[in-house]
DNA sequence: AGGCACGTTGTGTGCGCACACAACAACAAA
DNA sequence: TTTGTTGTTGTGTGCGCACACAACGTGCCT
């Protein structure tokens, strides 16, 4: 039934070394002899056995991952994600390495890409949050041969496998949607960036495009949107004195757009200026916004499926790696818009994972 | 680094054969030689070597998928993942055989399964449409000891494996929420079940039951309910007739709430009537329901994840017959939210799916 | 003619496991 | 004692493939 090297090789009449060294494209092989094999194979329709394939090479693969520190619940759904998938190809000689970056700045993240490039790993995954020093690493990747692939944060990088994550333009435009969905009257909404260096996030700014442009092609409510950054966002005193005072200046203020996970922290402010009023969009399944979202405090969330990016970053190594697949260079997840009716299901998140062969 | 059954034998001062035998629980093994060798197994952490495993047994596995007809679009979206699941474990010889029922009623569901009980699969998966029938379908698979899954439709059959899909009450309450979100002023909602044999849909009667219950819950808004069932959907005059009668009756109707797949039946005759002014929530996104959600004239479509359905009705049999692998109950679906902004996403489904490994 | 290099082809071994079968001991029945 | 039975244990083979290595033929140079 199962057509193997040895029916190809019996109906060319050779050997099953010499199939093999065309399956595996080693060469020394006459062409005429080439032409043949490969003639038989398609007829028969040969399709390797990964199984036994995976067996007999006996070969370890090393993937080295570069990721944020998963002190941070979302980093550590990615991290969940990159570890299930380990435990899904383990069997496969796939071993894993983690680095952690911090959020303070590029230098732990650049020694630990020097740190990378001595370990020569089979395959990189990284998500690429310093824009320069990413640059620096895919290169030298490239160089050394070294296949990469990037999550969570889009870019532009020629030499990176693929990418997988969220398109942030459309994340901008969906929940501009669920505003605009839940505004009637005319009114202001606040689109609300709370990050140390906004300049270097490309993506936020993405979002507040994707936000205003959703408003300028739907004029039929005519809703104002303002827009403000706000770097220190860890006191709350001063987060509740910035807001507060945006308030103010804006009273007809109906929604509140905050483009990344700090939803909860604006949240936590509305609550001390006894402001339930607001409609809250929100990014990012994290225990404290989850919080809110059940207490009807966040009207909705949009999920990142972080779990998914890092699960899909590393099968796609093994894809591209172990079996020869052709890898897709640009997989943009779903937007998966969460409300307290549907919040459970996403968050246990365990059913989409077991596949484990 | 890996622990082989050899290396336990070597430990253990025994051969592999025996090993063999405490692993597969073969017995013939003596009391103390057995505990031996459980000891050292779970000292050194031995794992079977799943690919090994699979190369060397070389069964077979048949499986069944008793489903319907794949002419209608969210039928055949669940066959996409069956077959994406067939073909990511045929290298573990895994054999899918199909069989198709119709909806006009319950003989040839009935027929399908007297075949397959003949044919005697390894397992079988199965959409319980049709409660008896399924039912004693079940049992007679419990006395041949083939493990059955069911998908799409949640039953009281303690004789399964599992269920795999949506959570039809929380649906319907999920609906509810969108619409209420929706509508400002009090107002009528209207809950439409097309559906030939509403008395045997128990899931219609769930998702009705949902979508009250918040209305009860949440009554800060005052709105009113009016359910209809529609047997005769099919001949869209007469569709037009009822519908417009039901929005003359309530003239204060603000939104629709369509129980399943046929949204886009309801918003073509609301084309006719020329009512741009409605809210829409229904279900699945099928050609026709996605053409209405990109034209905003349905404003809220949820998936019920019909390939995800299909693809780990698979993968859950595959777990259970021949990875040995313990297998949860009740597997319920994200109930996913889609409109515009995000329906491509969902869409294209794609990237789930991928891991064939 | 002898020696060597090189292109081409076939053979053998092992990956980790499952399973059939052989081997052996202990004991009971004839 | 012999024969058969049963419980227990070890050995050998093969799953389909990858890869090292041996074997062979050809042509070239000395």
């Amino acid at each position: 039934m199962t057509v193997r090297i040895k029916d190809i090789a019996a109906k060319a009449g050779v050997s099953t070394g010499t199939v093999d060294r065309v399956i595996h494209k080693r060469g020394n092989v006459r062409a005429d002899v080439q032409a043949k094999v490969e003639q038989v194979m398609s007829e028969l329709g040969y399709r390797r056995n990964l199984i036994a394939s995976a067996l007999a090479t006996n070969r370890k693969w090393k993937i080295a991952c570069l990721i944020f520190d998963p002190s941070d619940s979302y980093w550590r759904q990615i991290k969940e994600g990159i570890d299930r998938a380990q435990e899904a190809t383990a069997h496969y000689g796939v071993r894993i390495r983690h680095y952690f970056a911090d959020r303070f700045g590029p230098d732990m993240f650049a020694r630990h890409a020097a740190s990378i490039l001595e370990e020569r790993p089979d395959a990189v995954l990284m998500a690429p949050s310093f824009l320069r020093e990413s640059l620096d690493f895919i290169k030298s990747c490239n160089e050394l041969d070294i296949p990469i692939v990037l999550i969570n944060s889009e870019m532009e990088a020629p030499g990176a496998l693929c990418y997988i994550g969220q398109n942030s333009y459309q994340s901008g435009q969906l929940a501009a949607r669920l505003l605009h969905f839940g505004i009637n009257q005319e009114a202001t909404a606040l689109l609300l960036n709370l990050e140390a260096d906004t300049q270097n996030s490309q993506h936020l700014k993405d979002k507040e495009c994707g936000f205003r442009e959703y408003f300028t092609k739907n004029h039929d409510k005519e809703i104002k949107i303002v827009s403000e950054n706000i770097t220190n966002f860890d006191d709350p005193v001063q987060l509740c004195c910035i807001i507060g005072k945006l308030l103010n200046e804006y009273p007809d203020v109906a929604g509140l757009f905050v483009t990344n996970s700090r939803a909860f922290k604006v949240v936590g402010c509305l609550e001390r200026l006894n402001r339930n009023d607001l409609l809250v969009v929100g990014f990012d399944l994290i225990p404290e916004n989850l919080t809110y979202l059940r207490a009807n405090k966040i009207d909705f969330l949009i999920n990142q499926n972080p779990v998914m990016q890092g699960y899909l970053g590393i099968m796609n190594i093994v894809n591209h790696s172990l079996l020869d697949k052709e890898v897709v260079p640009l997989q943009y997840l779903p937007l998966d818009i969460v409300v307290t009716e549907n919040c459970d299901y996403y968050e246990q998140n365990s059913y989409a994972l077991p596949m484990v062969v």
